[in-house]
Formats: structure tokens, C-alpha cells, sequence
DNA sequence: GAAGATAGGTCTTGTCAATGAACCTGTCAT
DNA sequence: ATGACAGGTTCATTGACAAGACCTATCTTC
């Protein structure tokens, strides 16, 4: 029996969507999509996932239609999230909530959500209390909280993730993808 | 490495919940306890969960304190969420909602969540239109939908939620715990 | 007070998915 | 042609999950 799957016994839309977001890993990646991770080895670098498992979730998560796959020509690809992924991000936002507020050291968040228009910081809910609205995630920005342990992480997508960062749009990590000739550093 | 623990290099909230709440059928324990559900057996009938695994769940969320067990002289034990287990809730009404949205057969919502005082069907996010608030899961109720198959399971907690049931409300199954005398069926 | 039912588990064994390492393929740059 | 990079696949090992047998305590009934 697969591992998250077929909970067949169930008729209920939370055990439906467990199905295809409740195994190990999955929402980590979907969380990485938000923050701008579309690449392949991106994701590796971040997560520290074994390749077979990142590649068997992210092409079942195309096969749902939770993301989509962008390829290019010169053999690269990006995973974007579709619209079905983008309506994750309430439960994304409800779980890092709920993590910060009960399992967290008490050093305070190590993110910070505030809305793009305004700067306010989002309450427990994900709303923003000067616009009074849920913002949807492309008007979200990301930024490192006084919790956050400084260099935890060294990889690329982290090191970008140290400025605030607006979700959704792509991270600048190493280089900017290679253009013709824009390649001179080793 | 167990399964939806230790995300270790990760310093991130999402993750932390994730070890916590990640597992597979956690968050289907979870949601039989805001219907209701607090008894071992009422566990096993509802979910077709091996023992074992029902077992080291519930161990598990009453050690990281999102249950709590009160244990009866008669050998009875209740499983009965705490404040941060019913903090929970809008993680579990988002999956229900994205579920319902994107992964269902196209009849209708197989559970209808309103809001106890004014009757009114919450939204996608869970707040009550009328009232303009997020009601709290104690003010919840829920009752099936159209899209609800009549006899799915046959088991005593799914017959309870034939009618509409306040969450976080003890579920009337079979007979009402037994007191000294009420034992006459067999 | 023995026999059976009920509640709430533990133990044992087999299976199947996750892991980690090695290998493969197609571009690009030199 | 040679090497580096991106994006994978294949394969052997391990460990969590599943299923069912077994265990213990309490209560009921005779």
C-alpha cells in the first residue's frame, strides 16, 4: 500500500487531499515553489531530498495538476506552481502559523509573511490587519525574522532568501540562467 | 528515518509542523477528533487504521501535546484535543476546502460545514459570511452534503454524522458509555 | 467465581516504499 | 574530444507500515 495514498475507505475531502499533498516531502516542495524554487536542482540543494523521491513527487504533482513543467531547449526545466498549487497557500501559511506559534525555540518567527502593498505584517490567520484582506501569495513577501539562525544553510536558494523576497517570482540564486555567453567563472 | 520526522535541515516552521502532523493518517485522527471521536475503537471503525499505527499516533500527538488523554477506572480512555491541537483547525478546514475544490467527483460537497448561531454555510475559507468572522471549530457544525455517497461506511461514528453534529461534541454511536445497568442487546 | 464480552492495547512477521549511491543522457563551452 | 552541468533513472538496502494473533484488565451474567 502506498504510503499516503489510497485512503480508498475514506469518503472525505481531506483524506482526498492527503492523498496527493500528505506524503513526505510534498508540501516541503510546494513551500519551495512559493519561495521561487522551480529547478530541479534547486530543490535538491534545499531540501537535501534524495533524487528518485524529488523526482517521483514532483511528476506525480504535475500528473495532479498541482504543478506544471516548463521545458527548455537547453535541457532545463522549471516546476511552476498551477492555480490548483497556488490554492495551497492557505494551509501552507496555516501550518508554518501553527509550527511558529506551538513548535518554535522562542526566539521569535524565523519568517516573517508581510503583504506587498502595505509592508504589514501578516497575523495568525495569514490576513493583513491594515488592508483587512487575505492577501492571495503573489503579494506576499518573505524575509528573515530574529528567530531565523543566520547561516543554517549554505546553499544557493537560502543565501538568496536572506533579503526579503517577493513570493512566487523566481529566486536569483548563482547566476541569473545562462544566457549564450554569459558564463565565465570556474 | 522515520517517516515524517525529521526534517532536520530545515529551519522552518512548515517543517516543524510537518513532523508533527505529517504522517500519514495523523491529520485524519486529527479530524475525528473535531467530529468527535475520542475513543480507541471509535478510531479503528472509522479509519481502518492498523492498531499498532493508531496506537503510536495517538502516543505520539499526546506527547507533543495536541491531545490529551483522560483514562477512566473502567479501562476507558478518552482522547480529547488540547488548545493547540484545536489550533489546528484552519490547517483542517483549508485541506477540506482544496480538497472539495479540486479533487472530488463533481456532485456536490460531501460535508457542509455552517456556522452554529446564525446557520450560515462557511466559506472557502472558513469564514461565516454572515457573521463576517472565523468562527472557532467548537462553532462549527457539520452535516453531509449532496455529494455525500448514503452509505459509505457503515461503521457507528459515520451514522452519528448522518445528522448534523456540532464539532468537538461528543458522538452519540452506539450506547452512551456504559453506566452500571444499560447493557442489554446481545 | 467461571465464562464471556468489551476496551485498549502489544508482538510478530511480511511487504513495499524511501533512501543513497552509482550510472546514464543531452547540452554547452572550450 | 573533453569536461562540466542539468536532469534525471536504476538498483540494493533498510525501515515504516499493515495485518492479525495474542495479551490484560474490567465489567456482566450466571
Amino acid at each position: 500500500m502506498a504510503l499516503a495514498q489510497d485512503y480508498d475507505q475514506q469518503d472525505c475531502p481531506v483524506a482526498r487531499a492527503l492523498e496527493l499533498v500528505g506524503e513526505r516531502w510534498t508540501m516541503l516542495i510546494i513551500r519551495d515553489c512559493f519561495l521561487g524554487v522551480s529547478r530541479f536542482n534547486d530543490f535538491l540543494d534545499h531540501l537535501d531530498i534524495p533524487k528518485a523521491t524529488l523526482s517521483s513527487r514532483l511528476a506525480k504533482l504535475v500528473d495532479s495538476g498541482v504543478l506544471r513543467r516548463e521545458e527548455y531547449r537547453t535541457g532545463q526545466s522549471n516546476y511552476l506552481l498551477t492555480k490548483q498549487g497556488e490554492a495551497l497557500w492557505p494551509i501552507l501559511y496555516g501550518l508554518a502559523a501553527w509550527g511558529e506559534a506551538y513548535h518554535a525555540p522562542r526566539r521569535g518567527p524565523r519568517r516573517i509573511f508581510s503583504h506587498v502593498n502595505c509592508t504589514t505584517v501578516l497575523d495568525s490567520s495569514g490576513s493583513c490587519p491594515t488592508c483587512k484582506i487575505v492577501p492571495p501569495a503573489s503579494d506576499v513577501v518573505i524575509q528573515p525574522g530574529p528567530g531565523a539562525i543566520p547561516n543554517f544553510r549554505h546553499d544557493a536558494v537560502e543565501r538568496a532568501l536572506q533579503k526579503p523576497h517577493r513570493f512566487l517570482t523566481k529566486l536569483q540564486n548563482s547566476e541569473p540562467t545562462p544566457t549564450p555567453t554569459a558564463r565565465r567563472r570556474a
